[in-house]
DNA sequence: GTAGGGTTAG
């Protein structure tokens, strides 16, 4: 049951379990564990229910990781979490009291929906109960930080692990590797790698792939490659993440006869080639207009019984949406035909905006949030600002940039940039200074295109006092 | 033998 489970095969899993009651060998309560953990993963909470009614009829009694398994469906895996609160609740009544990894679930699915205060809550908890923390404690929130751009936050907690004598693990450093590598941090990557073996830790191919993918992001790919050498070095192989983001760089570098033939390498050495695999080749052909190439993969996984996930729809919305064929896009996301997300509404909304077709992106703005209950990001924010500068609405774009904040969303770089554009083609240098300030404060390095928008509007206008505070703002750093 | 963390495509 386990090794179906691990494949993602359910039904098998249930077939066996089934199976069992026949032979009259009747499970116990870590078969229940097994086969609930199964269908929890694949979000089939009916059954879920179904299986628990069951196990509680045939007198099996739950242990912590049953409850620990429902919390993981209800926090993690739905975003439910008043049940999961309720779990905790009936934990307690029952007398199998909650412990570190019930906690350690529930935080990681707060961390995921970005309830960071939330999250302080359920320390609390775990303080009054007397129940430790541990470094699967420590890694969602890090993550929650990281995801939400504030380093002064990340930088806190990594000290309060070292003080309550956890050494940051690889796990830890990865994700802090992978913020500095998207805030184009390099150098600090280098400190970190380079530091790595007095701090106690050892990079991972992930923490490799990590520093790879961003270096190759940016155009950077001989220091890419230098990298992977490093790597190889180490005695550590590439996996099929490495594989996929050297083909992401072939689609990138338009080598495209390149990146099919490295596919089908790929193919020929045994490795798995993944749907992660095509959709990024669909990807790379969707964004030089390659429609036809991009149907013939996808035809080509149907036949193989391959199920396109939402990415791949997204990649097709996202190609429409560069094509200009936004009404095919439309078509595309109000067909059903697959599960849509905050993506799939962000990048019709971005096309419209491009567009500056208002009325569109309202109307699919209230069919997301209202008709399809999914909630806005950061990047549906930075759309609805970009909007709103594009159409001189200065004062509402600053308005919706405070929204999104109370909401609990720090603003990253581009929601940042966006909005300093848009105030600094008004002429509004004063606010745009106070967003940079409030930029640095979040621990965020303004990137070049924000110095750049500076010195252009410096440069159009007088303005020797915003000079001499640019310099004073960089010469902090 | 069951539970909790990190990388790739939108």
């Amino acid at each position: 049951m386990k090794a179906y489970s691990r494949v993602g095969k359910v039904d098998e899993v249930f077939r066996l379990f089934r199976r069992m009651k026949e032979d009259r060998c009747y499970p116990n309560v870590l078969c229940y564990n097994t086969l609930l953990n199964c269908l929890a993963a694949a979000k089939r909470f009916d059954a879920l229910h179904g299986v628990l009614e069951e196990m509680y009829s045939s007198g099996v009694i739950p242990n912590v990781s049953t409850f620990n398994i429902l919390v993981k469906a209800y926090s993690c895996y739905s975003h439910r979490f008043n049940l999961a609160f309720r779990v905790l609740d009936e934990m307690s009544v029952l007398g199998c009291n909650p412990d570190v990894t019930t906690y350690s679930t529930l935080i990681t699915g707060l961390s995921r929906a970005g309830r960071v205060a939330d999250i302080e809550a359920v320390i609390e908890m775990m303080r009054d109960r007397n129940c430790g923390l541990n470094v699967y404690t420590f890694v969602p929130i890090l993550k929650a930080h990281c995801d939400r751009g504030d380093v002064r936050a990340v930088e806190t907690l990594l000290e309060l692990m070292r003080l309550n004598g956890y050494l940051p693990n690889s796990v830890v450093y990865n994700i802090w590797i992978d913020t500095l590598c998207k805030n184009e941090q390099f150098g600090e990557v280098e400190s970190i790698f380079k530091e790595s073996s007095s701090k106690g830790w050892k990079p991972s191919t992930i923490s490799y792939n990590t520093y790879m993918n961003a270096l190759f992001k940016v155009g950077k790919a001989d220091e890419a490659f230098r990298i992977l050498e490093i790597m190889m070095g180490n005695g550590l192989y590439p996996t099929v993440v490495t594989l996929n983001i050297l083909l992401d760089c072939l689609c990138h570098a338009s080598k495209f006869y390149e990146a099919k033939n490295f596919m089908d390498l790929i193919f020929h050495f045994g490795w798995e080639v993944s749907l992660v695999s095509s959709n990024i080749l669909m990807n790379g052909l969707c964004k030089i207009g390659q429609g036809h190439s991009v149907m013939m993969i996808l035809a080509d996984l149907l036949k193989k019984g391959v199920v396109p996930n939402t990415r791949t729809f997204n990649i097709i919305v996202h190609g429409l949406c560069e094509a200009k064929r936004l009404t095919e896009a439309e078509y595309l996301v109000e067909s059903k035909g697959f599960i849509t997300d905050v993506v799939t509404y962000n990048t019709l909304l971005s096309g419209y905006c491009k567009a500056g077709n208002m009325s569109k992106v309202k109307n699919f703005y209230h069919r997301m949030t209202i008709m399809e209950k999914i909630d806005p990001d950061i990047f549906t924010y930075t759309i609805l600002i970009a909007l709103h500068c594009k159409e001189g609405k200065i004062k509402d774009a600053i308005d919706i940039f405070g929204e999104a904040h109370r909401k609990g969303f720090l603003p990253d770089l581009v929601a940042y940039s966006t909005l300093i554009d848009g105030c600094l083609k008004k002429g509004m240098l004063d606010m745009g200074l106070q967003l940079l300030d409030r930029m640095l404060k979040q621990g965020l390095a303004p990137n070049i295109d924000i110095l750049e928008t500076f010195v252009r509007a410096c440069c159009k206008k007088d303005s020797s006092h915003v000079w001499i505070s640019i310099v004073k703002i960089l010469g902090k750093r």
